[in-house]
DNA sequence: AAGGTGACCGGCC
DNA sequence: TGGCCGGCCACCT
């Protein structure tokens, strides 16, 4: 079976729970490729055409939503999160260590 | 086919 | 203390 690096991303993405987060980076290291977190963000640059993608609930180690202005909008990013519970101020999530979602390697 | 790019990360100055 | 730079690897033109 031919799984494309993307495919991974989006499949770990999609098992990110609700009103959790995680980083590029963490996904990039579960996928076992630490050093490849560009990857994971270009890879949620493709996945705007996956609805099954939470993009939103990505955002690098610091817990700054880089990728909001890739959003439709201006703080679409930034509402879904506070929609799930998660305190987001000025692009930055509130006690992201708190939120924050440790990716596993899932069996598929 | 080769080069450029990118929603990052970590370390160094 | 903050800002800058290089590395890293797959996708796009």
């Amino acid at each position: 079976m031919e799984v494309n690096f993307f495919d991974r991303v989006y499949a770990l993405a999609r098992q990110i729970p609700y009103g959790k987060v995680t980083s590029y980076g963490a996904i990039a290291k579960a996928l076992g490729a630490a050093r490849s977190a560009r990857m994971v963000g270009w890879a949620m640059n493709a996945s705007h055409n996956l609805q099954d993608v939470p993009a939103h609930r990505v955002v690098n180690r610091t817990g700054l939503l880089t990728g909001k202005h890739h959003f439709q909008g201006t703080n679409l990013m930034q509402q879904l999160l506070e929609n799930e519970g998660i305190q987001v101020i000025d692009n930055q999530i509130v006690d992201f260590e708190k939120h924050f979602w440790s990716p596993e390697v899932q069996q598929f």
